[in-house]
DNA sequence: GTCTATAACGAGATAGAC
DNA sequence: GTCTATCTCGTTATAGAC
C-alpha cells in the first residue's frame, strides 16, 4: 500500500518534471507567448488532455515555470552570497550581482520569462511574489548587515523623495534608513538593466569586456547605496 | 505624369503606414512573436500576398516597426532635451530620462518590442543600429557639453577597467575621459532597468510614487557619471 | 512598371467525431 | 486515446488591372 502510493507520488513528480522540462525547451525555441500544452504533450508522447491532470491550464504551467525560474535564480544568488559571507559588504554585493548575471547568461530564456516582456494575456498570480523577492531580500540583508556594523554611509535624501523612501523602508526594510532603502531599490532595478542590456543584445558594438564592465558597474552601485569598501 | 507618379507615391506611403498601424495594433494584442502578415492583411481587407509589395517578409515588417519605435522614442527624447537646453547638465539629463519613461508608459508594447525579450527566430539587421543609438548619443552629448564647460567631475577609474573604458571612449565618445564614458554607458543601461522594472510590473507592491522615485534615481545616475548640479 | 488577386506549397495547429 | 477534416501560417508563382 505505502509502496504503491509512494510509487504513484514519485511517478507524479517525475511526470511533472518532464512536462516542465519539455515546456522549458519550447520556451527556448518559440518563446513564452507560443507555449502550448498540446505541443508539450505531443513531444512527450502524451495526449493533451492528460496534461490537465498535472497543470489545470496553460497559465498554470507558465506560473510553475516562472516560480521555478525565480527559485533557480534565487538559489544561485544565495549560494554565491554564502560563499562570500566572510568578505566585506561591497564584495558580498558584487558576488550576488555576478551570480545573477551568471545565471542569466546560462538561462537566457528563463531570464526573459521573468524579467523580459510580459506574456500577452497572462497575469502572474500572487504566488510568484515570494520567489520573485529572493534576490531583493538578499541585497537588503547585505545592506542591513552593513548598517548594523560600521559599513554603511547613509546616502543623501531630498525632501520630496522622503515620503516614498519612508514607505519603501517601512514595507521592505524597517531597520534601514529610508534613504538607504530607496537607493537600494533603485540599485536593484539598475542591476537588471545591466543584465538585460547584455543579454538582449544592446551592448552589441558597445561593450566588449562585459564581465569586467559589469563587475565595476555593480561595485559602483553598491557604493551608491552607501556600502563601504571591505 | 508627375501628378500620377505623385499620387502613386502618396498611395504607397499611405498603405505602408496603414500596414504598420495595423501591425502595431496586433503587437499590442498578441505580442511580437505572434505578429502575422496574414492577420494584418485580413484586417486591412487585403490579400496577404499584396503585403509583399510593401514588406518583403514578416521580418522586414518587424524591422520597420522596431526602427519606427526607436525613432519615435529618440524624437521624444530629443524634443525634451531641446526644451531643457538652457538648464544645467543634471536637469538636461533628467529631462531626457523622463522623456524616455514617458514615451515608454504611453507606448508600452513598442517599448517591449525594442527593450524587452528578443523575438524568437528574429535577428535585428544593422539598419536598426543608428535609430537605436539616438538616446545614447543624446546622453553622450549632455556629458560632452558639461565636460567642455566646468560641469563634469571625472569619476574614478580602476586599473582593470581602464582598457575597456578606453575602448568605449574611443568608439563612442572620443572627447570624453574614459572613466566618464564607461560610467555613462553603465548609467544608460541602468536607466532602462528603472523603466523596464516599472513597465514590466516589478515595482508592484514595491514603489508607489514612481514618478518621484524615478526622477531621483536618474538624478543620482547623472551625478554618478560626474555631472554637476546646475 | 506597379499593384492586387487567385491559387497553391508545405508545415503546423486545432476541434470534434469516433 | 486516435484520426481526420479543417483551420492557421509564410511564402511563392502567375495572371491580369491600371
Amino acid at each position: 500500500m505505502s509502496t504503491s502510493q509512494g510509487a504513484r507520488a514519485r511517478a507524479r513528480i517525475e511526470v511533472t518534471a518532464a512536462i516542465k522540462d519539455e515546456a522549458r525547451r519550447q520556451l527556448a525555441a518559440e518563446g513564452a507567448a507560443k507555449l502550448s500544452l498540446r505541443a508539450v504533450a505531443r513531444d512527450l508522447g502524451m495526449v493533451s488532455s492528460a496534461l490537465y491532470r498535472y497543470f489545470p491550464s496553460r497559465d498554470d504551467l507558465l506560473t510553475a515555470l516562472i516560480i521555478d525560474a525565480y527559485d533557480s535564480l534565487g538559489e544561485a544568488a544565495e549560494k554565491a552570497h554564502g560563499a562570500a559571507a566572510s568578505a566585506g559588504p561591497v564584495e558580498q554585493w558584487v558576488a550576488v550581482c555576478e551570480a545573477v548575471r551568471g545565471w542569466a547568461l546560462t538561462h537566457p530564456h528563463e531570464y526573459a520569462l521573468i524579467y523580459g516582456s510580459p506574456v500577452p494575456g497572462y497575469a502572474a498570480p500572487q504566488t510568484t511574489v515570494p520567489p520573485a523577492a529572493r534576490v531583493g531580500l538578499l541585497l537588503i540583508g547585505i545592506v542591513r548587515d552593513a548598517h548594523e556594523g560600521p559599513g554603511l554611509t547613509e546616502p543623501p535624501l531630498s525632501a520630496d523623495l522622503r515620503p516614498e523612501a519612508e514607505r519603501i523602508a517601512a514595507d521592505l526594510a524597517p531597520d534601514l534608513p529610508p534613504a538607504a532603502a530607496a537607493a537600494l531599490i533603485a540599485a536593484w532595478a539598475q542591476l537588471y538593466g545591466l543584465v538585460s542590456f547584455e543579454l538582449f543584445g544592446q551592448f552589441h558594438l558597445v561593450v566588449e569586456d562585459r564581465e569586467t564592465f559589469f563587475r565595476h558597474a555593480v561595485a559602483r552601485l553598491a557604493r551608491g547605496v552607501g556600502l563601504a569598501e571591505g
